[in-house]
DNA sequence: TATTTATGGGATATAATCGTCTCATAAATA
DNA sequence: TATTTATGAGACGATTATATCCCATAAATA
């Protein structure tokens, strides 16, 4: 375990990262002390934190990657119609994580770890797809680069629908089951 | 007819205009010097023709609408299912200036006049879309509110694969037009 | 060809932002 | 309660961006 943490150093680091993913994606080129006021704390506290820009947006990013895959670690098994239904169930209330991590992460420069997640992530997604294909889940005359593309944007819609029309997830990601599904399948 | 410019003049202002919609694009808070040297001009030249930042957004944005109104514009009479397919095959190449219109435009402070141009837009789609459902060509137990969503995200799912993937346009609207129709029909 | 006009490069002033530092205060821990 | 630790506010240079001006050159127009 690691050693215990003052309270305030805890809240105010979450404070931070919450704040941040929501300011980044609104507005890319936000500054510390955009980010800072939204979170509700000083500048000075924001960079005891994170010294630079670049140091921020890198742990923002960890920690959506290690978000998104922890819930996504229970459905590791299933394939098909039933894996993309609970990957919507899990992903659209963890919309702003996947959206940095897919969108976002461009924003540092980009070492060799974060590539090969990122292609590692792309790779899994694609895999899905094609053996979704083979079981006959989507149509094979569509691209798995489509689909894949396809997924995200829908993934994406309903979570904007969650954010900035106050519907439940489980509502969006209802929505986005039956349109992702209708406009992949056979 | 407005007087007779030079071509220079007329040369410098399109290049910037364009290389300001692309580099905007890929990177929200570029500087002006970024934006003339992507466009192949000086600093100065910049000045001289956009006195501040802001007026070059703004002029960018005002020919963004422009455009898309005018390619929009002769299929202003059509409905259902053949509107929204042509609006596939006009708005995937112009899916630059559609997602400057839509995403960019809060870069400069909003005034009615935008505003009022933001709200008729999306009105325009939402009546589009009702229209649709009484047509029997969209689902009514889609809300609107989702159905217009669905619809931008995957047209820019559609310019994002002609962007980063190279594939052609037409082929990009087809699949969204595939998608956006099954995942929205009965 | 002569004249007008636009341009690029450089100099400069102003303004905004970044990152560091100090100090007094308030909260958490022991 | 006494001590340690984190915080907010503000001051401070360093850096970067904004905006204006001048001048020599090159291109377009008449």
């Amino acid at each position: 375990m690691s050693q215990k943490k003052d309270k305030r150093k805890v809240q105010s680091e979450k404070a931070i990262i919450e704040a941040g993913i929501k300011v980044l994606i609104s507005n890319s080129s936000a500054s510390l002390t955009d980010i800072a006021a939204a979170a509700g704390i000083g500048r000075a506290t924001m960079y005891r934190h994170f010294d630079t820009r670049e140091a921020l947006i890198r742990t923002i990013a960890r920690i959506c990657l290690e978000d998104v895959e922890a819930a996504l670690e229970p459905i590791a098994d299933l394939r098909g119609k039933m894996a993309f239904e609970d990957i919507f169930n899990i992903l659209v209330p963890l919309g702003d994580r996947y959206h940095f991590l897919t969108q976002l992460w461009r924003l540092v420069e980009q070492d060799e770890e974060w590539a090969d997640i990122n292609t590692q992530q792309i790779d899994d997604l694609k895999m899905l797809i094609d053996d979704a294909k083979t079981i006959g889940d989507i149509k094979t005359e569509l691209p798995t680069v489509w689909v894949s593309t396809f997924f995200e944007s829908t993934l994406y819609a309903a979570w904007e629908l969650v954010q900035s029309e106050g519907i439940p997830a489980s509502d969006a990601a209802k929505f986005a089951q039956h349109s992702f599904f209708k406009g992949c399948e056979k």
